[in-house]
DNA sequence: GTGGTCTAGACCACC
DNA sequence: GTGGTCTAGACCACG
């Protein structure tokens, strides 16, 4: 784990990612905060804050002494779905066309990455 | 300025992607850090230490007195142009196919929001 | 049980006061862990860590089975009601004497909540 | 700094049990995390714990960069001092009562350990 | 210098 | 084993 913004903003990202990719869905077990930071070689205490995070979204549920699962339904989802993506295209955006990059070297640029 | 990762970061990009876009070119004079300051309504110390990176990657340099001076050449800004797109590009691919989203649709979604 | 200290800490306070108070006598058995922990709606992992505090002072002993049966003598049960008191008294005259309470005032304090 | 209960709560109460006896008032200035922290033996975070709840409590104002001052009124000072003085009270009155100690009894260990 | 936040480790209570 | 909380240290932004 590294990269500029907080690194429980990036678990945040990447549960809610998988969420929208399918990978996670409606009452998945969660690794517990142990396991998943030894996983990830970061502190229990980083991975129960976006897990925190996540609960206060109502996207998963936790009980002290239990294990914790996600709690999610065809609104919540979709809610996410538009979140990120609206983010990320955003973002994208922002930075090429500070850069006078057009939308058709962007779209190249794509293409060439893709793959 | 606002965001998740640090303010002197996104000051870093934000004169990073000035420069691949034109708009800054060598021996430019840079705004004083006190201006700057009050442009964005940030913290001098924060502008200095922004500054201090683009000194480290050998993109400005401070002459006499306070003022600094872009030091650019076609091969910096060429190398800082693909170090900014391929970052920006690759940010947003992984995120959109982790999300399980097809190349088609992300051009869509480009085309949705690009104006 | 709540309050700030931890509770197992609290279990053994009670324990330790109805020593003093002759409600626990030399010989007596001590509630099953099972037992107790129904009785205060605590775990019983929590009254195990506090019997065996108790047990690490030689107030207690457990014999065959799970059954502990108090151990206690004169001289033990004397320095518990010492140790408690002192503490407890000094504790609120700690208090009170830093916000200013008059010995009276505090007399008057105690008549009005006695009861 | 030790005990019981957390480090946190013992300075906020250490805190209100000064604005009772008169030793702090409105405006005066609070030592800063570090200062208090150094003189305390503690980690700055759990003077900025307590220093929190006192604004959550709207007794300090804190602001980025400056240094905090209390903000109190005779209203405010008032409600602390009740509060601190009932808990006090029923913390040695229910210890010593568990305890089979009588009233008087209490009375003269006071007397006892005033000075 | 100040306060605010993020990361980290240890301990508590519960299952 | 689980999640919850307290303490600690480093870094960020501000004055």
């Amino acid at each position: 784990m590294n990269g500029d913004s907080p690194i429980y903003l990036q678990i945040l990202s990447y549960i809610k990612r998988g969420i929208v990719a399918g990978q996670i869905v409606d009452n998945d077990e969660l690794p517990s905060r142990r396991v998943l930071s030894a996983l990830l070689g970061v502190n229990p205490n980083t991975i129960q804050k976006a897990y925190r995070m996540l609960e206060d979204e109502e996207l998963i549920s936790s009980r002290s002494g239990a294990i914790s699962y996600m709690t999610l339904d065809e609104v919540k989802t979709q809610q996410v779905r538009e979140e990120l993506m609206k983010s990320d295209i955003l973002n994208v955006l922002a930075a090429t066309r500070q850069m006078g990059i057009s939308k058709t070297e962007l779209m190249a640029l794509i293409e060439k990455y893709w793959e």
